[in-house]
This record gives structure tokens, sequence and C-alpha cells, in this order.
RNA sequence: GCCGAGAUGGCGGAAUCGGUAGACGCAGCGGAUUCAAAAUCCGCCGCUGGUAACAGUGUGGGGGUUCGAGUCCCCCUCUCGGCACCA
């Protein structure tokens, strides 16, 4: 054995063995139980970074821990190789996307080889392969003749200067991200998928995954936001027609408090309005300004404008005036809501500010109302009821939302509505990186579905995109094409998908990666639905959702028969790290790497030039804040197992990871320790591992430990996911083990049962030493790859000794008034009566005590004794 | 703005069901070894007072429940994630 640990040459050869051996391809064996692990998989950025490690090391030692427990792993690994970053890269190196991916791919696979991951890489696929992204297309066909698929007019960035639409990252204060123009929102036709119409079962199949987080179920939730309301309309007249605003609520309890409309800038109603009133048109292209995404429309000010339009009160058939909203989304609900300032903060804050009517029509008992400033409990549905409302006077919520949605309905004007606030999915990008849309526009025929037996639509891989419009617009040979149903000219949809679609369902075709005959074949259900997904907790809401609903798709169109994709859910928590950057005249940010930095007393400089950066603060590692550190030079320097030891260690895996090279040097010291132990142990002849026998008081607690130790780190793993206390475990336990001295056989064999079973602990976190320190604790053991005594599979996972669990006399905590005075020996056995004598007699409880008697004994078996006094 | 999460020593974190706050590791300090250094090994290590025994105090801030609160309840502050075209 080697006297010096030796990482380098140690995971080199376990990594060729295992690769011989192909231990870790998965076969579906109906003997063991599957167990199916699957880390998110990655963009193909570059280079892997440290969320990289730290997602599928976790994923790596589940998948270890359950094979060490006899289950048949299945431990995937592709590429989620559609996206942005690809076309970016390509303008700034004028690189085709598909040359640069492939090559990232690459070098990324070489990376993750390196870990040491138990991965089956004869599954790995690509989503840019025309074998993966065929069978999106032909599901897509599919789905639009369902009607699942339809098309519509969505809201979109875009860039006047470089003609081309942004995504929500490209736009910067309202700008483009590259020619700075001034970012205006935009109409154009998209595919979308009817993800509304299984909201219903999104939500109500959250109550049936028990193994997922209660947060991400919550945020799911709340997403998808099922309100039940009301849907009206205020019927008006235009050009001598009868025609209805409609609008929803949730909130029509407070209906005879309605004092004005608020309509979106995109409704008809405001370009009706607009067409002979500059003003109102102007305000329309002030609105118009800006991006489309959720959280600036919710931050701007509230701002509007009366379009001088009036619409009837149904209920009471005043008149109402409509107004355009900034505010108001186009797109939830009809794009137009009612407006109660007395009962809605928003409403509220927007009449002061253009001095329209408040009419409060709710009141709570006891409570003032002023229209001088918001009260939360003006909003509050759960107290008070109707006032100022004529017949509904005297009614609570319930009753006047039952009440007020009759007498809607009687006069055809309205009817209770469930509404969710989860849009329907768009699904085009005007991008040339995704996977074709598998639309021909015929003039004769209309959107025609390209038939399945033409399929794929094969994106041409030698396009440079040069960042103005979609390059696939000026490929004739794309874009020209015969119909295939009349056969005529025709025109090929350039539009290319949303990357999510191709991450929603990569889970099912890693069971089948190799089938041509179709989507999916019968093993899919074989290995579905993944028992345990581990990723980033930015995916919670959308990757997640889709996927869920990518499911649900697939299953009825009969290729899955499971309802829910992922059983367990693990969400790990973001790897951050210091942002560095500096700023342009233009206002334009360059981000620096904190490799590339040096922060002192002074501040931080860019060491290349040695000028100042300034300090972003702490953020998630990303591509575009390039903050992203480098694990290549840990695993250079440390090695594979210190590199997976350190990212388990430093942190529970659901909580965010700030970055710092310190404690790496103490992870690789415990492996030293370790690797050091096993050598002066082997070096006097290894012993058999204790079997029975009488122990002195001394080696016996060492054994209370190991097997105390065993059965914490079984729970960690297996319940808890909390990797970091099982290292510290384990660590607790060889620092127990270097306390003890002696080399007569007891003390030798003990040893050796100590030793080899950290080792199978460990071996989950840190294969390659565990492996290689078991062969040497274990002479007799040969490792013969391939067959029964695989490496890793000859590990088994220990069990606890119950025996060896057991103790004489426990430690109770003393406490007097709740603060810890001192301790108390009893019995294991001792009585509840028996303990209190103890603690009463105890110095302490004389001391405190002083002759009264006590007030009250607390005593929590195992744990503490109270004393009252 | 809305939804979700978090805040514990100099630092990362532990305390699993309301019961010893600070496990384990990093950094630091002292010692051994060494010609010397690195590495390694041993010891100390929340804060205040005290030679010490010990006492007081302490889990972002304020209040509450309880024999007992880092943990439960109410209010507040700050940080992070998501907000539908980054992945």
């Amino acid at each position: 054995m080697q006297e010096k640990y030796l990482p380098a040459d140690i995971e080199r050869a376990a990594q060729a063995q295992w690769e011989a051996a192909q231990i870790y391809r998965a076969t579906e064996d109906a003997s063991r139980p599957k167990y199916y692990c699957l880390s998110m998989f990655p963009y193909p950025s570059g280079k892997l970074h440290m969320g990289h490690v730290r997602n599928y090391t976790i994923g790596d030692v589940l998948a270890r821990y359950h094979r060490m427990r006899g289950f048949n792993v299945m431990q995937p690994m592709g590429w989620d190789a559609f996206g942005l970053p690809a076309e970016n890269a390509a303008i700034a190196n004028n690189v085709p996307p598909a040359a640069w991916t492939y090559a990232n791919i690459d070098h990324m696979r070489t990376q993750l080889k390196a870990l040491g991951f138990a991965i089956d890489w004869s599954r790995e696929l690509a989503t840019c392969k025309p074998d993966y992204y065929r069978w999106e297309q032909w599901l897509f066909t599919r789905l639009f003749e369902k009607g699942i698929i339809y098309k519509k007019m969505a809201t979109v960035n875009w860039d006047p200067v470089d003609a081309t639409v942004l995504a929500n990252e490209q736009v910067i204060d309202g700008r483009g991200w590259r020619s700075g123009a001034l970012v205006e929102k935009r109409e154009i036709p998209m595919y979308f998928f009817r993800i509304t119409q299984y909201a219903d079962e999104l939500l109500t199949g959250l109550d049936n995954l028990p193994g997922w987080p209660e947060r991400v179920k919550t945020m799911q939730a709340n997403w998808i936001g099922k309100s039940v309301g009301v849907r009206f309309a205020f019927p008006y007249q235009h050009d001598g027609q009868d025609e209805k605003l409609w609008v929803f609520t949730t909130r029509a309890d407070t209906i005879m408090g309605v004092t004005f409309c608020a309509v979106a800038a995109e409704h008809p109603l405001a370009t009706r309005a607009a067409n002979n009133n500059p003003a109102l048109a102007a305000f329309i292209a002030e609105c118009k300004q800006g991006s489309v995404a959720e959280a600036d429309m919710a931050t701007m000010e509230k701002k509007g404008m009366d379009t001088d339009l009036k619409v009837t009160h149904p209920l009471t058939g005043e008149s109402i005036p409509v107004w355009i909203g900034n505010y108001v989304l186009m797109s939830y609900g009809d794009g137009a809501v009612m407006a109660v300032p007395a009962h809605d903060e928003r409403d509220f804050g927007f009449a002061q500010k253009y001095n329209l009517a408040i009419k409060q029509v709710i009141a709570g008992a006891g409570e003032s109302f002023s229209t001088d400033a918001w009260q939360e409990s003006y909003g509050d549905k759960t107290h008070g009821v109707c006032i100022n409302s004529g017949k509904y006077d005297g009614l609570n919520y319930a009753q006047a939302v039952d009440a007020i949605a009759a007498d809607l309905a009687a006069l055809n004007l309205g009817e209770k509505k469930t509404q969710f606030r989860l849009r329907d999915w768009g699904i085009s990008r005007q991008r040339y990186w995704g996977c074709p849309i598998p639309i021909v526009h015929c003039p004769a025929c209309g959107d025609v579905p390209v038939p399945a037996e033409q399929l794929p639509v094969v994106l041409p891989e030698d396009v440079v995109p040069d960042g103005s419009g979609n390059p696939l617009n000026k490929r004739a040979d794309f874009v020209n094409c015969t119909c295939p149903t009349c056969g005529g000219a025709a025109k090929r949809e350039t539009d290319t998908m949303d990357t999510f679609v191709e991450s929603s369902w990569y889970y099912a075709r890693y069971a089948c990666p190799d089938f041509d005959g179709g989507m999916l074949d019968a093993r899919a259900n074989q290995w579905l639905p993944v028992d345990q997904y581990i990723g980033g907790i930015e995916h919670a809401i959308l990757h997640l959702l889709y996927a869920r609903f990518f499911h649900k798709l697939m299953r009825d169109e009969g290729l899955v028969s499971s309802d829910e994709p992922f059983q367990n859910l693990l969400t790990q928590g973001m790897v951050i790290a210091d942002t560095y950057y500096r700023e342009s005249a233009d206002g334009k940010k360059t981000w620096f790497n904190p490799a590339d930095v040096a922060v002192d007393a002074s501040g931080a400089r860019l060491i290349a030039d040695g000028q100042p950066v300034i300090v972003g603060g702490i953020e998630k590692m990303s591509k575009s804040k390039n903050n992203g550190v480098d694990p290549q030079a840990l695993i250079d320097l440390y090695g594979a197992d210190t590199a997976r030891l350190f990212t388990m260690f430093a942190a529970p895996p659901e909580q965010s990871l700030e970055w710092s090279d310190a404690g790496v040097e103490g992870a690789h010291r415990f492996l030293k320790r370790l690797w050091k132990a096993a050598y002066d142990h082997v070096q006097n002849g290894v012993a058999a591992a204790y079997q029975s026998g009488e122990l002195r008081e001394e080696l016996k607690t060492l054994r209370r430990t190991l097997h105390l130790t065993i059965q914490k780190v079984s729970d960690d793993i297996e319940r808890r996911r909390q990797f970091n206390t099982a290292i510290a475990a384990v660590m607790e336990l060889m620092n127990a083990l270097a306390k003890i001295e002696g080399d007569d056989a007891m003390t030798r064999s003990v040893r050796q049962e100590v030793l080899e079973v950290a080792v199978a602990l460990l071996a989950p976190i840190v294969p390659h030493v565990s492996e290689a320190l078991y062969v040497e604790l274990k002479p007799g053991i040969e490792l013969k790859p391939g067959i029964e005594l695989k490496p890793g599979a000859a590990m088994q996972w220990p069990n606890a000794d119950q025996a060896a669990l057991v103790q004489d006399s426990i430690e109770l905590m003393l406490q007097i008034n709740g603060k810890l005075r001192g301790q108390i020996v009893v019995a294991s056995t001792a009585a509840r009566e028996a303990i209190e004598a103890a603690a009463l007699a105890s110095d302490a409880a004389v001391k405190y005590l002083e002759g009264r008697p006590p007030k009250k004994v607390v005593v929590v078996p195992g744990r503490l004794v109270n004393i009252v006094l």
C-alpha cells in the first residue's frame, strides 16, 4: 500500500476500471427494485461551474448510496443544447452555434468524467440532435391537430434598431442590450400550448407529490393561481350597436362600489378611443414602451388616462368612465378590470392620483373609513358586510357574491367563473438556434403541420447569426418548400421552439435514447417515474411545471402510464459568488470573473491591468454575470474526491452555498488523515473485523459511536438529505478512533471494523479513495469488474448492530428554572421517581433550593430534569 | 410590486418532535517536531467580568406563548431566488 494519498493516480485507475467494466451501464432488470436518479442536465456553456459540481455530486451520492443498498440504478446525462448563449457566442466569435455547442459538450463531458460520476454514458443525448428533436416535432404536430397547440397574437420586446425580438434578459433599463435602443412592445403571431386546459390537474396533482418540498408546491400553486370569481360585462353603445366590456373580479361583493373601469393599452377599446384622440394615442404609445416583463410592469409608476368613453353599470345603470391603465395586463382575464377604489389598494391609489370617486360599500363593525389614506382592512373580504349597496346591504362576502352573480346571470351579463393566473405557454421564438417548428405556411391550405414521414425538419448547422433578425429567414433553401397537402409552393415556419420544450421530456427519452421508431418505447414505463430529481431551486416554477405538463400530454398520447414525472425532488440551493464589473459611458456593463480580480483593503482590482473594478455584490453564479468559479483548478490540485467532499460538506444541499477557496484544504486534509489511519493499520497486517467477545470500556464506547454513526449517516443520506452532517459524523468517528491506542488483537479487530465501515459510509461521496482503501483493508477480496464483485458493488452499505448501542447509564441535564446548572448520571432504566429523587439530591438542586420544596419538577426522559422554584 | 426562502461565533455551518446553543470544518492563538520552514501532531478558541471556581450575557430587531424558545405566534428590517423570451 502506498504511504501517501495520491488522488490523481487513484482516480485515474478507478475511472479506467469503471469504464472498462461498464459497471454503471443500466439495464432493465425486474428482479431488483429500480432507482432512476436524475440531475437536471446542463446547458453546454463552455465549462463546468461549481453549481454543476454540486448538482451532480448530490445526484451521484444518492445514486451510489442506492447501488450499495441493492437497487438497480440508472443515472443518465445529456445536454440542454439549444439556447441563446450559443447565438451570442456566434456573434462574438464568428463561429456557428452548432460547432461552438459541440465543442463545449466534448469539453464538459471530459470534465464530468474526471469527477467520477456513476453515469450511464451510453444513454447520453443532446437536444440539438435531429434524432432527439424529431420526436418533439412529431408531438407538436399531434398536439396541433388535437388543438392543444394553437396560434394567436402575443406581445414581445422589439428592438427597432437591430430589428429583432429581445429576451427579457436582453432588455436593460428599457433598452436593447446591444443597440441601446428604447424597446417597444410589439404584437406578433405565436404558437401556444394550451397549458390552461391542464391547470386544474397541475394544481390538484401537487397533493400527490409528498416527495416534493413544500415551498416548491406552494410556489407552483400560487403560480397557477386558481381564483373563483365572476366574469361580467358593462354594456355600452358603439355606432348604434350594443357591445360589452367584459371584466373578471374576485370581489363581486364590491360591485356597487365601482366608480370607473380600466383597460390595458392593448385593449381594442383603447385602440378605438385613440383613433381621433392624439393625446390618448400618445399615452398608449408610451404604455407600449419598455419591456413586457411582469416585474417591470408591476414596479413602474401607475399611470392612466381617461378615454372619454362610458359604459353602463350592469346593476345600477350608472354611467361609468373607462380609463386606460398601464398596470392592467392584457394577458390576464379579458385585459380589463372594474375599479373599486374603496376596497382595492391599487384602485385606491389610482383614484387618489386622478381624483376619481371613492365609494365605500363594505364596512366592518365599528370601523371608520377615510378616503385620505389606505387601510389594510379596506381590502379584507373576511369581515364586514355590504353597505350603500341597495338590496345587498347586510350580506357578507359569500352571500353577496352569490346574490350578485345570480342577478348578473339573470340579466345575461355575467356568471361565476374560475380564473387562473396561469397563461397559455407561448413557445415561438424568433431565433435560429432552436428546434424548428414543424409547420408549413401554404397560401392555399394555411398552416399545415409537417407529416410524420417528412420529419425531422432539420435545422441547418452551418449558420452564423449576426444579431439582427432570425437568420433562418435568409436561408432560401430552408424557407422554400412544397405544401405537404396540395403540393404547391409554400414557406416553412422559421420560428423555433422555446428551449423549455426540449427540457420538458428529456427525462423520459433517457429510458430509450436509441429508439428510432417513435418518441418513447416500453422501456419508458419501466424506468418512469424518476425516483429522484435534483436541480436548482431557480427551476421551482417554470421548468418543473412545464415538465409536469408535458408528462400529462405524453400520458394522454399513450406514451407513458404515470401521472407525474418526478416522484421525489431535491432543490439544491444556488452556488453564489461575488460579482465585479466596469461600466462604460453608455451604461454598458462588462463583468469580470472573480478569479481575475484581486480584492484587498483598498478595493477590488482587475489583475490584468491593476485598475479598479466595481463590486456588484454576491449573486448566483451565472454566465451573464461572469462569476462562475472554475472547478477544474480544484480537481487538478486536490482531485475529484476533495472537490466532491468539499461541496457536500460546506453547506446542506438546499441552502445556497457561498463559494470560497478556504475550506477545500480541510476536506483534503481529512482524506489524507483517513488514508494515513488505514495505512498505519494495514502496515501491521490487516485483522478480521470485530465479531464478538468482551471489550474494555473504551472499545465498547468506540463501537457504540461506530454503530450510532451508521444509523446517523444512513438517516442523513436517505431521509434527511443532509450530507454535511453525515460527513461530520464520520469525521467525529475518525477523531474518536485516533484517540484509541493499543495493538492487541481486540483493539485491532475493532479498529478494522471502524475503518471498513468508515470507508463504506464515505463511498457514495468519495468513491475513488473509498474503493482504493477498501481493497487495501480487504486483501482477500479480488475485484473482478463486471462479474459479481464489481468495484463499488462489492461494498455493501453497513447495518447498525443494535447490541452495540445499549448503554448502562445515561447523563441527564439538570436545569433550575430553565437554566442549566449541572448534570446527573442515572441508570438507563431508572424510573421517573428515581430520576426526580436523584435530581433533588444533587449539589446544584440543594444549593438553589435552600431547603424549600420545589414548585414543580419536569422530567424529560433521556434528556433533562427541570426544577422550578 | 407579487410569490417563495433565509438571517446562529472572525467564517461555512450543527442543534432532526419545544429540552446541554455553537457538533464538524476553516481561520486564529499556544505548544511539540525541525538547523529552519512547509507538512504533521497535541492543546485552546461566542462575548463580558474573574488568576480560577464561577457569574452574567448571547441565535437580524421588537413583542408574546411556555417550567423551558435558535425552534411556535404577531409585527418589523435586511439578503437571496422566481415573475412566463437566461437556462
